[in-house]
DNA sequence: TTAGACTTGTCGTTATTTGACAAAAATAGT
DNA sequence: ACTATTTTTGTCAAATAACGACAAGTCTAA
């Protein structure tokens, strides 16, 4: 089941058994903000990603592709994005690809 | 052909024979950061949709669509999120639906 | 009820975005 | 080429949004 960001990482703290307080400290965040990223209602700071693989020894690649997946699909929620509207950004992002060739 | 939002506002605006300076007196705003929008290096204002549909006669639903999905098409673009990951982003977002209905 | 874990609210700081102005560059008309 | 107009670029202050930190609250288990 694909879950929110936020949710991931609770499910690793779980997992290894730490506290809001202890993994926020590694984190070096406050408890209080972890709590919120983890209930969704802040944002993960993309700058402590590597951190959180290595202590979770995961996968950094994978935690990115975890993480902008979330931010994505979150934005598809909160814009109310169809599938087929989805296509349409897709091919727009295409297009933007080509634009760079062409500038360079 | 997909372009951006800043090549769709252009193309109305030369369609209809505006110069930078009259449509942005018509959006508030100053036709240095029209050019600016135009050429992707500013974000259109959401907040100004409604008015830009209502200046060139277009259905505002058609410009919304328009507008999310080069905001989509963005970031895809700028995470380099592939197409197997934005499927995932898709599920994400479907996800987050289901939680919205949980919660109320 | 006490302790530890987690959540919620708030506020000052920091970072990012926007609006505005000036000035340069490009374009078109004569 | 000269001039007027349009467009682009650079910069900075103001507005906005995001973040870190602290305090106080709730919840749970012993």
């Amino acid at each position: 089941m694909k879950t929110t960001f936020g949710e991931y990482i609770r499910f690793h703290r779980n997992k290894k058994g730490l506290t809001l307080t202890q993994l926020a400290a590694e984190l070096n965040l406050d408890s209080a903000n972890l709590s919120k990223i983890e209930n969704g209602i802040r944002d993960f700071d993309e700058k402590r990603l590597s951190k959180f693989a290595k202590i979770f020894n995961l996968d950094i690649e994978k935690v990115r592709d975890e993480y902008i997946t979330d931010q994505i699909g979150k934005q598809i929620y909160e814009t109310n994005c169809t599938p087929q509207l989805l296509r349409v950004a897709e091919e727009k992002a295409e297009y933007r690809r080509t634009l760079r060739n062409k500038t360079v």
